[in-house]
DNA sequence: GTCTATAGGCGGATAGAC
DNA sequence: GTCTATCCGCCTATAGAC
């Protein structure tokens, strides 16, 4: 028995559940730095100390919120890419970023948990690794596929990022040229600035028509990093951005 | 009198200062959202009472904060720039980008509390707004005196996204062509994506030579406004990147 | 696993004396 | 402008009974 008791061990995943979904619902109207286990307990009718046999402190709850929304998101751009898995890269590509920002706007204090300021006093535990690494690995394979289909690829590096390059493609780029690896990585760390800036409120009275914006902005990052544009030129797909 | 009589005013400066310092050292320990005026005014010797003579409420305290990060990141951008003032369009956009940057590596939290997520219950109210534009405000001014030297300027924008482009440039970009001001935008929400990626944490283990990184990311930024890269085509200018 | 009780803090904001 | 005093609230975390 011990964990693995049926009654029991139900029990507890779904008191664990409501925990982190009361911790969820408080996140919104107070933000990650002012989680607090103890408001967390009274809107559950429990008294706080009860909790502390579910999750060891407050940096340990906070812990399981970050996984639970890098999760959450690696499976919405997962299976919003597994629905177009015939199409191609780009097209791919152009359907991943948009479900990333659709999660995003969805979800937007689950996303500022997880790509906003960090939460201070509190460092991120290897745990939360794998979990943060789903959407760029399922970039990076609509990337492989499409150099395994000879994609033209990022243009070349200047000599100093050679060695980066090299590292990236050791490290969680293999398959890949060097040059787009390093492409890859700019415009990763772009396309959440844009959906951040968006969620932000960086964008207030600067950019209105937010859904062709971003989509124009995709296409342009797809080009970046030498995605194919279906038989035209690069910079010239714009036409399909404002689906 | 009053307001301006001389020794009275100095000394209110003069503690309004002595309070915003120790509060923007307060921001690194506790971050934006636990800001608190007690705190602060204990720190100070002060009773915190006392503080509700110089910030009307916490939220008071915490816009005068953001407006003075704004202001010291743009006076940073703005100093970078009038030190290149000469040189070309190209070599400018690099310098105010590259001085964005380490500002923002030099201040994290300052950093954090404008770029950052939004603080839960606060709402930056509307003076807060021309200091916020005047990083993107200067990035503007270098493409348009690209733009009057003949500079090839961005690809042409997808037909919905015409009258966003237009809407842009009567509002912030006079004097631009649309597909330029588009591409700005885009550009100017990626360049803080980079920044807040390797503040944030995001690069960790992924990208290591950062410097190098950012520098080649801001060329390519550059490529995609049209900035035209002295001589030689968009694109081959990468080996400038790594000074 | 949940409870009560407790230790030892913290916060924003206001009234009213000086 | 600064103080004391106050209202009324909040927090993490632990000990020990049941």
């Amino acid at each position: 028995m011990s964990a693995t008791s049926g009654a029991r061990a139900r029990a507890r995943l779904e008191v664990t559940a409501a925990i982190k979904d009361e911790a969820r619902r408080q996140l919104e109207q107070e933000g990650a730095a002012r989680l607090s286990l103890r408001s967390v307990a009274r809107e559950l009718g429990m008294v706080s100390s009860a909790l502390y046999r579910y999750f060891a402190s407050r940096d340990d709850l906070l812990t399981a919120l970050i996984i639970d929304a890098y999760d959450a998101l690696g499976a919405a751009a997962e299976s919003a890419h597994a629905e177009v898995a015939d199409e191609d890269p780009r097209e791919r590509w152009h359907t991943v970023c948009t479900a990333v920002r659709a999660w995003a706007l969805a979800k937007p204090h689950e996303y500022a948990l997880i790509y906003g300021s960090p939460v201070p006093g509190y460092r991120a535990p290897q745990v939360t690794v794998d979990s943060a690494a789903r959407v760029g690995e399922l970039l990076l394979s609509v990337l492989r596929d499409a150099h395994e289909r000879g994609a033209p690829g990022a243009p070349p590096l200047p000599p100093p990022l050679k060695p980066e390059g090299e590292r990236m493609v050791e490290t969680f780029a293999p398959g890949l040229p060097p040059e787009t690896a390093v492409a890859f990585t700019m415009a990763w760390a772009e396309l959440f600035g844009l959906i951040s800036f968006e969620l932000f409120g960086q964008f207030e009275g600067v950019v209105l028509g937010r859904d062709a914006f971003f989509g124009h902005a995709v296409d342009r990052l797809a080009d970046s990093v030498g995605l194919p544009a279906a038989g035209r030129p690069a910079g010239e797909r714009a036409d399909r951005t404002a689906r």
